[in-house]
This record gives structure tokens, C-alpha cells and sequence, in this order.
DNA sequence: TAAGGTTACGGCGATCGTAACGATC
DNA sequence: GATCGTTACGATCGCCGTAACCTTA
């Protein structure tokens, strides 16, 4: 056994179990994977993966259970290298950041700002995904830290610390009706509507609200980008369900913004990594600048 | 970097630095040692171990760090190899149990003999110590399983399974003047005491007991083994501080045994092993039939 | 001088890449 | 025939062992 076996099965689980991937993620030829995951098997005695003729389909219950330690084994590696990087010089390195874009655009700019000031030589990667993909970018190490509002709760692998909470709200130009007289959740469903894509930035949230109450939502438009609602708000398509976060009182002078606090339950912004995952230094403290950010951000 | 380089920092933890130790633990010259050593240290950039001329003699505060994400990587190593195994062949294997002599003589029997006849091909290695060692045992795998009384609550990275309270008991011959009356520590304190070696059996109970009542104990001899010390009060030198569980009515007639219940607090015998560690089907049986044994054995 | 560690060097074997072949869609 | 995997074979490079040397108790 050693550990090149062992990150080809983690590998191998990443690319469906398709050797021919496996081997070019490890920059070796096709054969060589073969002939080390036989080695493997032939070593502990029993079948890793199923098989369909000689292609893999699927890992057997000794494969999984093993997949367990090899997980284990492969973050205690990864932990190891990282230390070592950052006893020799912790003001160095990449962070890498996967977030949503409202996230990105409205929340992280000032703590990115002050981090770059500390850390100047620390390259930073925004990795912009939907939130369902932010958790499997933790695993699988294209992110070090994910931000954002949804579907972190019920991993139980992860450190999760909240940031701020946030409530959404509707945009319109300023001769739209809605601007007179108090707003309801059925005054809202008979306009058609703008807001995010399903699994966004507390998109679920306003689901719920609406079908508590019975109300159908005309949905007219859905985006993955606060300014992309914004825009075509502008353009009259309807009513925009933002988060109230995603305003910006300097450049959407031209829309109207009523806060809807009082009709859809908050959201929260959390920071996530992965529990037993070391981090470097510096992304510790750029946590900490996320969290006072955070506190100035509402 | 790669698993036997893991593995030496491991065996060089275990040898107190010693390379040439080292390599013969691992079966290659120590010029091997001293190479591979090199190399991980070089691959990292920094030094693991503090050195003293040419000596090891300790680990830097990285090396530290870095020794509890190797502790992990060899678990987690053993376990796969052990997993495999477990799942060729569930009925075989080796059972290391390391345990001190009165659970051996008194209350371990019944359970082997039983475990036996279940799994007549696992061998049962039986490691016997003084209680502190057995966790080490435990750490170095030289043990799977300890089973003691003292000395294991403290520990975090053992799983803790209580087997049966017992108490302490004096015997004496049948013409000891202890015999008759009402039995107290004051009583007591006024014989010559026989009984276990600091850190065996509940001996830190026993000298609790007597210091709440400002009583100094004669302890004219201190033994690991119950049966040494009935041997010596047989002789006339004292009277025993036992384990009530190492009086065996059958064997013992020429004793008299008296429980010392009401006057010192009872013990408890415990079976521990490695939190995160895989152990084979059978010996979770093991276990099992422990915990059965322990009910019937009160 | 014994015990522990380093360095140089030669040999062996593990593992890789090339290449030809087999299977499956 | 495109994709995916296996097997055979030759070459290379990593790692070990031998051996000579260094350092400290």
C-alpha cells in the first residue's frame, strides 16, 4: 500500500471510476492506473469496485467502508503539506473562495479589500457556483472556504459559522403601484415577478412564504444574479425579489426598495470549511476579517 | 512524501529518536532511516525533530503538530488493512488483549473459554502489565484491548465500556483476630497491610479511603498479584487488602473474607480501546461476551 | 571505543511509458 | 470506430544495503 494507491481511489471516486480521467488528474498513462488499482485489490484480498465487463460501475460495501479511511488519510496528508507551507511562511499562498454571486458582489468586497491589504503576496481564486456545488468544491479541495446562505445546514462534515442575517425585498421603478400603500404577500403574487433561480440566495425561503399563504408566484424571470433581476426590473418585466443586501442605495437610485422583514422569515450568510481540514493562517484570519465585516455589514 | 516515511516518524516517536532503533523496527539499515528522514524533512522545508549534534533529541513544535495528522494516516492505514481482512475472513485473526493479573485469573476465564469455542481459529494473545502501560499498549498496538480498573478515565481517544463494580475485601486466616467484631478502617490500620502495588487493582482507592480517615497503613508487602499476596497472609505476615473477585470460595477455605463494602468506595473494571480504530468482528464479539460475562460474574 | 549518525556509491526492483490487443457501445 | 481497460515489455529512477567516515559520551 502507499500513497499514490490511495489518492487513486479518492481519484477515482471524483471521476466516476473511469481510469482514463483518473490517470490524466495524476499525470500518468492509463496502464499505469490499472495495474496499480490490481496491485491494490490483489493486496487486501478482495474486489475495491464493481465491474461491468472491464469498465468500474460502482464501488463494492468493502470498497466503500475503505473509502472512509482513504478520505481520512488523504485530508491528514493534505493537512500535513499545508502545515508545513505555513510554519515556513504564513503570509503566502492561495485561498481560494467559492461563492454565490450576490455574496461575491454585495458582501465580500470590503473584507477582501482589507484582506489584500494584510496578506498582498496571499493569491486569492473566487470560484462563483450555485450553492449545491459549493459543498462538493470543499471536498474536493477546489475551495478552501464557501459563503453563502443555503443548504450548508445539514452537512455535518463542515465548521459553519454565521455571518449576518438578511431579509429580502422587492424592487420596482418609481411609478410602479406597489410603491402606495402597504405590501402584502397577495399584493405581491398578483404582479409577475423577477428573483433568483431555485437553490439561491434564500430562493426556497420565499417559497415557503408564498405557498404558506396559498399564492401561486407568476414567475416571469429567474437569475443567478441579483443585477441581472435588477436590470430587467428596469425594463418593466415585473416586480424584483432581491435580497435587501443586493441594493445599492448609490446606483439603483432609479428603483424603490420596500424591505419585507415583516413577510419572509430572515436568511443567514455563513462561512463554511471542512471539519479536520487545516487551514493556513491566513485564511483563519480572513474568516475573522469575513465576521467583522459582517457586524459593519448590516 | 510516502507511508513508510509516515511510519518512521512513528517508530522514531515509539524508540525515543533513535534511528538505529528505528531501523530495525522497520527491518532496513539505519543509513535508510537517516536518508528517508532527510528527504521528508527537505520535501517539507523544515526540520520535524530538534537535534543535538548529530542526535535526535526531540520534535519541534512543527514536528508536534505534524505527529498527530501521522497518527491519524496510520490508523487509518491499519484500519484498512484490517477492514480487508476482516471482510476475507471474519473467523480468523489474532486478539491481543492486554490486561493485569486478577482480571486474568478471576474474571477473564469465562469469557475466553467461551470466545473460544466461537472461534476456535483466532489466536488470543494475553499482554499482561501494570495498568499505566496497557494504554500505551493500546497506542503501540501491541494491545487491541485492555481491561483494567484504574487509570483509564482520563484518557479521550479510548472508547470506555464498564464490565461490573466490585469491592475490596479482607482475608485472613480463620484464627485472626479480625474475625470477630464489627470490621473498620481503624481496626485495620492497626495490622500489618499485604496487598497491591501502587496503581494496581484499586490500590489508589484503598489509600483514599484510609488518608479521609488520617490513617497511616503498615504495608509489609505490595504485589501486582492477588495470589501472592494470600499466599503471605496464609504465612501469618499481615492481613490482605483485596480484590473480593480474587477470593475463590473453592480454593480459599483456609481464608476467611471479609467485604469491605461499606468502608471503601468500589471499583470499577472497564474493557477500552482505541477511539477511530477498526477491530476485527470477532473481537467486537469478544467484547460482547465480556459484557455478558461481567453480569453473570457479580 | 562503543554507539549513533552522515555520506558516497553500486545494484536491484518497483513503477512508469510505449505499444499492441480486447471489449463494449 | 471511439472509448475504455488489460497485458507485455523495456527503461528508468527511487530506495536500499554496503562501507567508509564523522561525532560525542
Amino acid at each position: 500500500m502507499n500513497l499514490s494507491q490511495i489518492e487513486l481511489l479518492r481519484v477515482l471516486q471524483e471521476t466516476q471510476f473511469n481510469m482514463s480521467k483518473a490517470a490524466d488528474k495524476m499525470h500518468v498513462v492509463q496502464s499505469a492506473v490499472s495495474r496499480q488499482l490490481q496491485l491494490f485489490e490483489e493486496e487486501l484480498g478482495s474486489p475495491l469496485f464493481e465491474r461491468q465487463g472491464k469498465k468500474l460501475s460502482g464501488m463494492t460495501p468493502l470498497g466503500k467502508r475503505i473509502m472512509e479511511e482513504v478520505a481520512i488519510i488523504n485530508q491528514a496528508k493534505n493537512n500535513i503539506t499545508t502545515i508545513a507551507a505555513d510554519f515556513l511562511d504564513s503570509d503566502k499562498g492561495t485561498l481560494h473562495i467559492a461563492t454565490t454571486h450576490t455574496q461575491a458582489k454585495y458582501f465580500l468586497p470590503m473584507a477582501i479589500q482589507r484582506f489584500r491589504k494584510k496578506y498582498p503576496n496571499v493569491n486569492i481564486y473566487m470560484v462563483q457556483a450555485a450553492p449545491e456545488q459549493l459543498i462538493s468544491q470543499l471536498h474536493t479541495r477546489e475551495a478552501d472556504i464557501a459563503i453563502c446562505t443555503e443548504r450548508l445546514d445539514q452537512e455535518t462534515d463542515l465548521v459553519l459559522e454565521k455571518c449576518f442575517d438578511w431579509h429580502h425585498a422587492v424592487v420596482v421603478p418609481h411609478n410602479h403601484p406597489l410603491n402606495d400603500g402597504d405590501i402584502t404577500l397577495e399584493r405581491l403574487a398578483s404582479y409577475p415577478i423577477l428573483t433568483y433561480n431555485f437553490g439561491f440566495t434564500g430562493r426556497s425561503t420565499i417559497d415557503k412564504a408564498f405557498k404558506a399563504k396559498g399564492l401561486d408566484l407568476d414567475i416571469v424571470l429567474a437569475a443567478a444574479d441579483s443585477d441581472v433581476i435588477k436590470t430587467y426590473v428596469r425594463l418593466g418585466l415585473g416586480v424584483g425579489l432581491i435580497a435587501d443586501i443586493a441594493y445599492d442605495a448609490a446606483i439603483d437610485q432609479d428603483l424603490v426598495i420596500h424591505n419585507l422583514a415583516h413577510l419572509i422569515p430572515s436568511s443567514c450568510t455563513k462561512v463554511a470549511y471542512l471539519k479536520h481540514n487545516y487551514l493556513p493562517l491566513f485564511s483563519q484570519h480572513f474568516i475573522e476579517e469575513l465576521l467583522i465585516a459582517a457586524k459593519e455589514f448590516v
